[in-house]
Formats: structure tokens, C-alpha cells, sequence
DNA sequence: CTGAAAGCGCTTACAG
DNA sequence: CTGAAAGCGCTTACAG
């Protein structure tokens, strides 16, 4: 309408629009003078091309889709913060979608990127089939996993090495005596679920552990779950004198049953969390945790898209996982 | 290119794209037969419009923009959370801005939002000028600022009433017997920055406590600056016995720094942070906190700014903010 | 109720 | 190096 279009600048320049296009986008094939009208034209007018014209013409948008679970969880948080940051500086300008933990609101957010026509998509998926995922592969649309997987999908991906961490803190438990580890699952319906638990079963397995099947609670990653299996685990006639949690949130929640209960964290009960987020560093006693960079999945799974969208058929990248012991787990359970 | 387009559902449906068009928009001057036939077509191709090119024919993009200072801190992620449910909900997307706290990515991001054209922007300014706000302002872009005002714009906004609650605060502290209490402000180029340190400044002097200007250190809203403020503050000659700190993650800094140096909170000295964050209740002891609601004022905002598209002129709205006592602040200072 | 046509703001071969 | 023109995928008066 009122808005400033190439039109104006060309004109105030006194160039055509073919021109002023040319020398906006950078175009070589300009002259100097040219060059000199129509950057002056577009300062004074304040210029700002129409991103959805260029888009149609050009069938580039510069822009990424990225749909995470939860955005509140602190981990979704930092990796849309790293994937927004490398994304910037490549150009792209980022579409961050909230699944709020539902597929038919992920489902949604597919459609929408698809009619924004994103150059390409970066998803962490809730759910178990892929649901409208398909709908972007059959457009090859360029997408990358992260975090999770689906199976029956190959996408390039970039996940953590799950199962390193967790036999650390499986075999770091251990040594500190106790013999009953309790689990707080993540959903089965996500890769990071199944793995963590399998090699949780396995770790117990191979340390000469309680493989007691009641030791395990299956949650859905959000804090009331945490609470919930504490709960659980610990009304049973034989409960754990350790505990571990397969995410931040369900970590937040189990702490706070715990107090609730009266219970105090490294001398009543042991507790390890999956993520490391900066809080639990702070909190007292400190707690242990399995660590993984989200900083380096969300960069890195910018950079895989990019090679996508070049062309490229890069490898997944799996990312490495570790225990950081601190005070909530280090004490021996003789002491306790 | 290989996309599916409306000439493609117009020819399977046997019908013209105009005719297409007003089936897909739900244009009532349709057929009943036409509608069927259109509708079944764009089923069997699982036809999903170009929006940019809705966009530019119709000038409305069906996004809004939403520029936070962080999303890594707690308060903006909820609030992104709850602004972009809120515009779903509502029909749009939202395209998440991350300024990093930076007033430069803040206004290149401005930009970018101009360039496409979104329908809306909802922002939490950072910098003291308003930079490129004023761009938005000479396209007529509707706008709605959220959390925090900039001098010079009359914009409706959403924001916190922090005095009540940092009144509460400090007569609190001052009820446990402190008179001699450490502010860790945010930074004077925010108007919460002000805001805040001006209801501070205000409640030590009504409540009769020690104005001693020491007592005042000045951060950014970062972590980092909120434990150089602990530092700075009891390495004083007279020391603080209690905190207030502006914001929740300079107090997370702050409980960092005196856990570091051995104090015990609530009981070496107090602690209340502005903002309620959910882990606070978990930490032991449990942190004192001047609540206010992010789940409203993201709400709101996107409310407001509907109001503004709608060429409406809505006023601005004003939250309550409420001190919750916890266990970090509740000892008296005898007792201490 | 429907089709043909114009046009949103750009980019990009095509001549020259 | 430049201009004129076509066209990206839609929507919307305009006739009929």
C-alpha cells in the first residue's frame, strides 16, 4: 500500500526496476554510478524489500522452521537460542514452533511451515509415527532430526549418545553402595526414551544390580511425572535408595516430592537427572547430573540442514554424554 | 516448482482457479458441487497454499512478531510460550525474535519483521532508545510493547506494576528486623530497570531503613551480574543482612556467589527475588519471590495487539505483583 | 454462482 | 551494463 517498494527507489534513482533489483541483491553486472543512485535512494527511503515477493520469485524464503516439544523446557529453550543464533548468522531467520507436547499441534505447525514454504526444518518430534513428517519429506522439504528420531524415517540427524552417561551413573551409584536404583522413564513413544531406558536396563544389568522391573516408572518427561514415580518408587514394599531421572523436568518434579516428603536429596535418597541445566548446579545439596551439549546439537543441526539444503547428504552426528557428579549422589549409602 | 498449487486442485476439480480460490477461503458465492469437487481435489492432493503468496495478495501475512531480550531466561520463554499459544489460538504464527540482549540484533531483527511484513509485533525492548522501533511506528506497524516502555513511545503495553510487591518486600525484610538491605538492580536503561529501583528507593525510605547508596549495585538482568553484586555488596564495610535482587536470573547469580562463599541463605542472610520462577520453590531453602504473571501479560499482550490490528486503540494494562514468602527470608534477623 | 483478467512486489533470462 | 517483459501463486473486483 503505502509501503516503500523497489518501484520508489528506482525511480528516485532514475534507474528501472530491473536495475535497482540488480544492484540491491548485489548483482555484478551494475555500474558504479548506478550502484552509488540506488544505494542512496534506498537510505533515504528506508527501504525494506517485500521478503514475501522475494520468496515467491526466488523460491527461497530464508527462513527455517524449528519445532521443539516444549519451549518452556529449559532445554528446548537453550537449543532454540543456539539453533536461532547460527541460523541468524547464515541468513536464515528462525520460525520457532511449540509443539506443546502434541502431535496434533505439531501436525499443525507442519502444515504452517510447509505453506510458509521454510527452506528447510529442524524438528525434535513428539509422538511416535511421524505424522505429518511425511508430508514434508514427500515435498523434500530439507529437514534435519533433533534430539529424537522416528523410525522409518532417515533424516540426518543429531542426537546424544545416551547410554555413556547413564552406565557412568548406573556404575557411580553403584560404587557408592546402593543396589536398588529406581527409574523415572521417559515416554516409550520417543527415541530418547526407549534408549535411555535400554541402556539403563542394561548398565543394571551388567553391574549386578536390582533388575527388579517395579524399579522402573514410566513418566512422559514433564515435572508432574517426576513426582508421580517418586511417589511410586517409593511406597514400594522394597523401595530404592537411589533415584534417577531421564530428564530435567521430571528431575524438578521428584525434587520436589522429595521435600514434600521430608526427605533429604544425597543422604536419604541419591539422585542423578538427565540434562544439565544450570540450576540444578545451585541447588542444595548440588545435583548430580548426566551431561550433554545442547549448544553444540542446535549449531550443529543448523549446519546439517544447511549442507541439506545445499544439496549434501551429510551423516547424523551423535553427540557424547557424561557424568558430572556432584553432592547429591556422592555420599556412600553407609553413611546415609 | 513440483508443488502442488491451486491451478493443480482447479484442474482436478474441473473447475477455474478463481472459483478454487473462493471454495478455499470459504467465499459463500460457491456451489454446492463446486465446493465438493474443489474439496476433494485439494484432499487427494494434500494441497497446502504458497502463504507468501496469500501474503502479498492480500496483504496480511497471518504472523506476529514477538522480540524478547532472552529466550533462555525463564520469563521470556514462558512468555513466548504463552504469547504464541495465545496467537495460535487466534489464527496466526508467530515468528520468535531473540534480541541476546543485543540492541543491534534487535533491530536487525525489526527489520527482518518489516521485510516480511508480519501483521503485528509484540516487544520487550532492550536499549534505552527505542532504535528501530521508530521504523515500525512510520509504517504504521501495529505494535505492542510487553514488560517494559521506552521513553517517547506512545505504545499501548502490557507491563508489571513492580512497586506493590517490592513495597511488600522490603517491609517484610524490614518486619524480620533488617535495616540495612542490598539492592542488585537492573539496568537504568530498562524501564522495569527504573521502575523497580525507583519503588526500592521509595519503600527503604518509608519503611525508615538505611538509604546508604552502597547498598544499591547495578547489573544487567544477567546472571553474572547478579553474583558481582553479591560480591560487591559484602565486601562493604557495613554489609547487607538481607538481598533483594531484580530479577530471577541475577538471583540466580547471587545464590551461586553465596553458596560459594559458604552462606547460608535465610539464615546467614536473606534472599528475595523478583519473578516467580517455578524451580525457586524447589531450592532449599525454598527462595522468596515478588510474583507476577507471565501466562496475562503474554495473553494480553497478543490481545492487545488483535485490538490494534482490529484499528482499534486499546489502553495500555498494568499486572499486580504480589510478594510470596518462602523460607529464604521468613527468619528474623535475631534469630539469624 | 462462475470464469477471465489484473495485479500484489519482486527476480531473472532475454535482447541490445 | 541496462530496460522491458514474463511470471512466481495467489485473491478479487468485474462481467455475465
Amino acid at each position: 500500500m503505502q509501503a516503500v517498494t523497489i518501484k520508489d527507489v528506482a525511480a528516485l534513482a532514475g534507474v528501472s526496476v530491473g536495475t535497482a533489483s540488480r544492484v540491491l541483491s548485489g548483482n555484478p553486472a551494475t555500474s558504479a554510478d548506478a550502484r552509488e543512485r540506488v544505494a542512496a535512494a534506498a537510505a533515504q527511503l528506508d527501504y525494506q524489500p517485500n521478503a514475501q515477493a522475494q520468496a515467491l520469485r526466488s523460491a527461497r524464503s530464508q527462513s527455517l522452521g524449528l519445532l521443539v516439544p516444549d519451549v518452556r523446557n529449559p532445554f528446548f529453550a537453550d537449543l532454540a537460542h543456539a539453533a536461532e543464533q547460527a541460523g541468524l548468522s547464515a541468513g536464515y531467520v528462525t520460525l520457532l514452533g511449540n509443539a506443546n507436547e502434541s502431535s496434533d499441534q505439531q501436525d499443525r505447525y507442519l502444515d504452517t511451515l510447509i505453506s510458509r514454504r521454510v527452506d528447510g526444518v529442524i524438528i525434535a518430534p513428539v509422538g511416535g509415527d511421524g505424522g505429518r513428517l511425511r508430508a514434508l519429506l514427500e515435498r523434500k522439504v530439507p529437514t534435519v532430526l533433533v534430539d529424537r528420531t522416528v523410525p522409518g524415517f532417515r533424516l540426518p540427524s543429531v542426537t546424544t549418545d545416551s547410554e555413556t552417561g547413564i552406565r557412568q551413573a548406573v556404575q557411580h551409584l553403584a560404587a557408592q553402595g546402593h543396589t536398588r536404583i529406581g527409574y523415572i522413564s521417559g515416554p516409550q513413544a520417543t527415541s530418547t526414551g526407549r534408549d535411555r531406558f535400554a541402556a539403563f536396563t542394561q548398565a543394571v544389568a551388567e553391574a549386578g544390580l536390582s533388575q527388579d522391573p517395579e524399579l522402573v516408572y514410566f513418566g512422559d518427561y514433564q515435572a508432574a511425572s517426576g513426582s508421580a514415580g517418586v511417589h511410586a518408587l517409593l511406597e514400594l514394599a522394597d523401595p530404592p535408595t537411589a533415584l534417577l531421572a531421564a530428564d530435567s523436568l521430571m528431575a524438578v518434579g521428584a525434587i520436589s516430592i522429595l521435600h514434600r516428603r521430608g526427605l533429604r536429596i544425597g543422604t536419604d535418597v541419591a539422585l542423578v537427572a538427565f540434562d544439565d541445566i544450570e540450576w540444578f548446579a545451585l541447588l542444595d545439596p548440588a545435583l548430580s547430573v548426566i551431561a550433554h551439549s545442547v549448544e553444540d546439537m542446535g549449531r550443529i543441526a543448523v549446519e546439517l540442514l544447511l549442507q541439506v539444503i545445499a544439496g549434501e547428504e551429510p551423516a547424523s552426528v551423535v553427540l557424547p554424554s557424561e557424568l558430572i557428579v556432584r553432592a547429591s549422589s556422592s555420599l556412600p549409602i553407609s553413611l546415609a
